[in-house]
DNA sequence: GGAATAGTGTCTTTAAGACAGTATTCC
DNA sequence: GGAATACTGTCTTAAAGACACTATTCC
């Protein structure tokens, strides 16, 4: 029905948070940034970050917010992700969360917020019972950017401002838990147009033959795309 | 940051509503279900159609409950399409819309809602400026519909419970606004397995030979996808 | 030279794009 | 029979999957 009366009953108060599902790729697991409550509920479980949409600002605005005061960087991808409305997600009064996908790459270390918690880069394979809904606003998070990974340009995100072939099917296998052929990898991202641009150096931090460097090109969407079970 | 204590000045109240991108395909066009708004502000201007979440229902059920109460049929697809929360999109008061899409077949004719505005499906090329921001939502709900006919079966969404190939291809051109190769179409949605399911019976209501019924199969997901751009 | 990693080339297979041709209905 | 639509088959081309081979570094 559409609503063309507004009394107090129509809209009952809400408070609405951000929640923040961000990843990274590091010592070869994909991590998620997890902070442990210090208040009660939930006190002592790890938790998503995130915090109060303020009056003044935008829902985006309170994301993009708390993603920098949480990682000391900025820049970061972020995109909305979805919206966890249940009634009683939160025991204590009626709150509506939109959570947001961030992706970065592997930042030196978590800066803590502004009060006690600690904060956390976890192995998502290792994350069990967050508070709240959490445990399935991450798992929606990860399901997100696995199938993004495909169609997109998302997996530079979580390299740095330079990397290899080699890094980049790094990304891909962590996050999918798959192998991936070197080569045709390679033929792949190399032919998919805009997609890396050629810095002309190259590093032999790897070991073997040095390896070109690239930086992200402008594509943002992979066609075709870069199908999961590709190589072995 | 995390926010620990919960006083006040944290949880400033904000509405919840739900508006609703309902999509059909109806005499050749992608149709949208739009109403009219009866009421300051943007009285008189077509609108999509939703309302406020109560306090005792989850968001996701706020958004079924509109659709059946729009529509009048149930069992509809319905999935999220995003929050939108920019402070002044509501000239009134602060206003956070979650938005869903949803896909149905050519109904009968929109069912007015409980209040007096008047509902009707509307081309959704023909559709101008609606009140808030809700011309944004609807664009944001079709190019999600346009995105998920390639990778998912959503388009069989738009067809009755029993529907030809050509129906089903029918859709496919118009959300997408071209005109596919009828062969090498038919050739795919029937080597999708689990995409069609046939009924073993056939009709004629198109003119020439009779063509096989089929329902909704369990797949889900293309794979292969059905990328735009097939055929001519 | 040997180990390690980077990068190229080639063959096979899958599936899309184009389009000829046959089948079954109504008039 | 003719028009219309349904369906099948074939050829060509693009791109993935598998894998051999060469290139450049460090030890």
């Amino acid at each position: 029905m559409l609503c063309v009366v507004y009394s107090p009953s129509d809209f009952p108060p809400f408070a609405v948070t951000v929640d923040l599902v961000v990843l990274t790729v590091r010592a070869d697991a994909l991590c998620a940034l997890l902070v442990r409550r210090g208040e009660a509920p939930f006190r002592g479980r790890w938790a998503l970050p995130g915090g109060f949409v303020q009056v003044t600002e935008s829902v985006d605005a309170a994301a993009a917010r708390e993603l920098v005061e949480e990682t000391g960087v900025s820049g970061l991808h972020l995109e909305q992700l979805g919206t966890y409305g249940e009634p009683r997600r939160d025991p204590r009064m009626r709150v509506v969360s939109v959570a947001y996908l961030a992706l970065a790459p592997d930042l030196p270390v978590p800066v803590a917020g502004t009060d006690a918690a600690a904060a956390s880069w976890v192995p998502v394979a290792e994350v069990s019972s967050l508070a709240f809904d959490h445990s399935v606003i991450l798992g929606d998070g990860v399901e997100r950017a696995r199938a993004k990974l495909e169609y997109t340009s998302l997996g530079t995100e979580f390299c740095p401002a330079e990397f290899t072939v080699a890094e980049l099917r790094r990304v891909y296998e962590v996050v999918w838990g798959v192998s991936l052929d070197a080569r045709n990898f390679h033929r792949k991202v190399t032919g998919v147009e805009g997609l890396l641009e050629a810095t002309g150096r190259s590093t032999s931090r790897d070991g073997g033959r040095p390896a070109a460097l690239y930086r992200r090109g402008a594509a943002s969407v992979l066609h075709p795309p870069l199908v999961r079970g590709v190589g072995a």
